[in-house]
Parts: structure tokens; C-alpha cells; sequence
RNA sequence: GCGGCUAUAGUUCAAUGGUAGAACAUCGGUUUGUGGUACCGAAUACGAGGGUUCAAUUCCCUCUAGCCGCCCCA
């Protein structure tokens, strides 16, 4: 992207190579995970493949590009996600094609192609990937994020919306960090259209005390007007009509029977009414998981990590025999982040054992075997076979925090020795090349 | 999409209307085989474009990006 005129001057040609690189910078909103924090997401990755299996759920990839249309029937025509957030584009044959911007619609597609509705009921699923949403970047938020996903397909049953949200705790509290899971029933698509009639009727009246923001959800998102935090348009909301209280009787009784399930397993939850998501496909139980910080530490309002809830419609909006639904998803870089930032942070770097030095030309030949010897045997060793320098090497066993070097230099290489340098206090000893691996193991049991 | 703040080496920060310093990190050396604790040296930066000016990294404008808030969401 360097400007042509630039390149007129050839003495500059290394500064160029550098602002060239300059210039091909990451896309807006992308972020690259580096090798010293991917120790998060492997201990996330690690505990969801267990939890999960332990639970009966099977791992499912769906295409990260799938028809536009998709999303448009799932998630909604009119939501923000579809209309003004998703990466789509025309492929060569002319189709319009979409990033998934989520996880369950690509499930539930595969669930219907697959005719998973011929396997015992219900199927239980989760997914972990990145997902795509071009929105304006900001504190948690980016344009390619990844997600934790489970679902339980083909259940109607409370209980499937109890294990969902059980599980969603266990494994927060599988990573440490505390939580409380804001929960609410949003009813049958009827009962809840019902009630947003009922909430204009409410507001209509009392319109120019709302803020600009409300007046535009007054006609276009009402169920939102509940969650702003102007402190007038709040004041209106203490006495606006509930939606629970406009629940259709069988949607009340489940949402019972959920909570009853959660007391049983003791999920700590609190009733939010202001739950409502974003996504049309949601029908009664809606919920997100908020973390809890020690008072001391946040002023602001938390992000949630995670939410979900009951899509009985989904399945029969893209084309299958209907099936109920439910399922939820963590924002992983939310979730990682609060794992970061909480103190029981126990997510540790594995740190190599050993260190294996040599010196000189003989030496290095024959320490490249004996790597492999030492890997094969189970020690966790590091080495640098390009450096020549004792002391360069010693620096990097320092910064690696192995626990012992053994040094292979030309004396030993004649003798057939090896050095054992204990990094912590500098003792050395001298032992039989033969014998390394097994006085290092003794070694390495007595350190622990 | 809207608003606020910011933009100097890999990182964290300085200084300055006359083109820039430090610390840490990186690489190399201190007579040839010893780190965590010395000393010396090297490479590396003013986000992009325009304007004001004799002169701009410094002042002004635009753009871009980052952070934060709104919207929305994970």
C-alpha cells in the first residue's frame, strides 16, 4: 500500500520492506491468539471435550459458510445480527453465502439433512468454533469470536432446559470463576405478542417521557424498552406490565418445573425479566450467564458470558418435522477473559524439565538423538541446537524455568558423560551418557 | 450506525516548532565451556494524507486504527 513515489529511492529499500509490512495489518476486529494464551483455550477446549462426553454429548462441525437465507429464516429477517452484522457476499455460481454469525442454526440444519430425528430422542450436541459478525469492535466484542455451544434436540421436557443451563454452571464453575444465571420465560410466540401489544398500550401514553433511544423501540424493538438504563425511561419500566404475567398457562407451568429443577440442583439463579435476546427464534425459557467480580473490582455493568435458551420452532422453520429445542452458547473470549482477570485463575503453562546444552560440532550431533531419546522417554526437554554459546543456552533454560540442563559438551562426548546442572542452585554432576535418562527420572520424581 | 478518549521502537513510557530518549525484551560481545545477579555494543519508532510554517513527530483538518460508551450481542 506504500506509495509509489516512495519507491523511487533505492537506498531505502529496508525501510520499505518495514512499512510495507506495516501496512498489511490485521482486519478490523481480528484478533490473533498467540502461542504464550493459548494455554486458556486449551484448558477450555480440554474441559468442554470431558464435560461433554461425560454428559453424552457429541462433537458436530457445521460449515463455517452456509446460504444466507439460513440465517435469515432462523435467527430473523429483521434482526440487527441479520440485517446489518453478517459477512455475506455472492460465491462464483452466484449464490448469496454467509459467515455463520451463529452456531445453532447450522446445527439445527444438520439435525434436519441428517435426519437426526430418526436417532433415540433427544440428540445432544455441542460445537466449538468461530463465529462471524461485522459489528463495531469494543471491550469483548469482536468480529470473529468463538463460541462454546450445546443442544438438545428433540426434547420438550423442563429437564432439558435444566440440564442446559446445569451444565452451563458446571462448567464455569469447572474453570473457577463464579456466576449467577439471569433466567426468564419469554412464552409462546402468541402470548408474547399479546404482551408487547399490551406494553405500547403502556408506554403510548407516556411517550415523551421516554428518552430518543425508547421512542424508536417503542414501534421497532418494545420488548427493549424494559432494558434501558435512562433513569426516567426506568422509572416508567417499575410499573410496566410483566411479561411473566402474560405467560400462556402451559409455558408457565414449564418455566415452573425448570426452576423447580435448578433449586433441586442447586444452580444459583435469579429471575430477570429483562432477558428477552436478540434472536427471534426463542421461545420461553431465555437466560445468560452474568459473572460475578468482587465488589472492589468493576464498576460497570458486567457482560454476559454466555446465554441461551427454547427454540420449539427452529427445527420446522428450515424445513423438518418439527422437533423442540434448546441450547446455549459461551463467548469464549468473554469467558477466558474473566477466567484471566478472576484471581482462582488456575490455568498454568506447562513448563519443560530439562534443557539439553551442547558445545561444539561432536557434541551437537550426538545431543540431536539424544532429544529424541529423552522425549521418548517422557521427559519434557527443550533445546537450541543452533546456538553455540554454553551461556546463551543456560539463559534460555533460565527463561524456559526447566528444572535441570544437562550440558553434552566435547569433554563429555570423549568420556561419555553428561552434565547435570540443577538450575536452582547450580549444582553439577557428572554421570554416564548411558545412564541419563534414569538418573534424570529420579531426579524429576524427588523434585515433585 | 452514533458519541468520547488515544495514536512515538516488539512492549511500557519520555522529550521536542529545527526529524527523537529510557526501561524491559531481542541479537551480539566482555580472550575462547556455565543462567537467574555485572559491563559493552547493535538493530528497531514519530499510524496515513493534507494544511499552517523557512521548518512539524510537535499546531490545525481529514482518514485509519485502538480503547471506552450507546445500539446490539457472546
Amino acid at each position: 500500500m506504500f506509495k509509489a513515489k516512495k519507491v523511487k529511492d533505492s537506498k531505502q529499500e529496508p525501510k520499505k520492506i518495514k512499512r510495507a509490512s506495516k501496512h498489511s495489518a490485521i482486519l478490523r476486529g481480528f484478533k490473533d491468539i498467540l502461542p504464550e494464551h493459548m494455554c486458556y483455550w486449551q484448558h477450555v477446549y480440554n474441559l468442554a471435550h470431558k464435560l461433554f462426553f461425560d454428559y453424552g454429548y457429541g462433537q458436530i462441525e457445521v460449515p463455517l459458510l452456509e446460504q444466507t437465507s439460513l440465517y435469515k429464516r432462523t435467527i430473523g429477517e429483521h434482526t440487527d445480527i441479520v440485517t446489518k452484522e453478517m459477512f455475506t457476499f455472492e460465491d462464483k455460481g452466484g449464490d448469496s453465502v454467509s459467515l455463520r454469525p451463529e452456531l445453532t442454526p447450522g446445527i439445527a440444519r444438520a439435525y434436519v439433512e441428517h435426519g437426526m430425528l430418526n436417532r433415540p430422542q433427544p440428540v445432544k450436541m455441542y460445537s466449538i468454533g468461530p463465529l462471524f459478525r461485522y459489528d463495531r469492535p469494543q471491550a469483548g466484542r469482536f468480529r470473529q469470536f468463538h463460541q462454546l455451544d450445546m443442544e438438545i434436540i428433540g426434547d420438550e421436557n423442563p429437564i432439558a432446559d435444566a440440564e442446559i443451563i446445569f451444565l452451563s454452571y458446571l462448567f464455569c464453575k469447572k474453570l473457577g470463576i463464579d456466576v449467577v444465571m439471569h433466567i426468564n420465560s419469554l412464552g409462546m410466540p402468541e402470548s408474547r405478542e399479546e404482551y408487547i401489544k399490551l406494553l405500547k398500550e403502556y408506554y403510548k401514553p407516556k411517550r415523551r417521557l421516554l428518552c430518543e433511544d425508547c421512542k424508536k423501540r417503542l414501534t421497532k424493538n418494545t420488548l427493549r424498552l424494559l432494558d434501558c438504563k435512562e433513569p426516567s425511561c426506568r422509572d416508567l419500566t417499575q410499573e410496566a406490565p410483566q411479561l411473566i404475567d402474560y405467560l400462556d398457562d402451559e409455558s408457565k407451568q414449564h418455566f415452573v418445573r425448570v426452576l423447580e429443577y435448578l433449586d433441586e440442583s442447586e444452580v444459583p439463579y435469579e429471575l430477570n425479566p429483562f432477558i428477552v435476546r436478540g434472536l427471534d427464534y426463542y421461545n420461553r425459557t431465555a437466560f445468560e450467564i452474568m459473572p460475578v467480580f468482587e465488589k472492589a473490582e468493576e464498576d460497570k455493568i458486567p457482560q454476559a458470558i454466555g446465554g441461551g435458551g427454547r427454540y420449539d420452532q427452529l427445527i420446522e422453520l428450515i424445513g423438518g418435522r418439527p422437533a423442540h429445542g434448546v441450547g446455549m452458547a459461551f463467548g469464549l473470549e468473554r469467558l477466558i477473559d474473566v477466567v484471566h482477570k478472576s484471581k482462582k485463575d488456575s490455568v498454568k503453562r506447562k513448563r519443560p524439565q530439562v534443557f539439553l546444552a551442547q558445545l561444539g560440532e561432536e557434541a551437537a550431533k550426538r545431543a540431536f538423538p539424544l532429544f529424541e531419546r529423552l522425549r521418548e522417554s517422557g521427559i519434557c526437554v527443550r533445546a537450541n541446537f543452533s546456538k553455540s554459546g554454553l551461556k546463551q543456552q543456560l539463559e534460555i533454560a533460565d527463561k524456559l524455568g526447566v528444572v535441570y540442563s544437562v550440558i553434552l559438551g566435547q569433554k563429555e562426548f570423549l568420556d561419555e558423560t553428561i552434565i547435570i546442572r540443577d538450575m536452582e542452585n547450580g549444582i553439577q554432576e557428572v554421570v554416564d551418557l548411558e545412564k541419563i535418562v534414569d538418573e534424570l527420572k529420579k531426579r524429576l520424581k524427588n523434585h515433585e
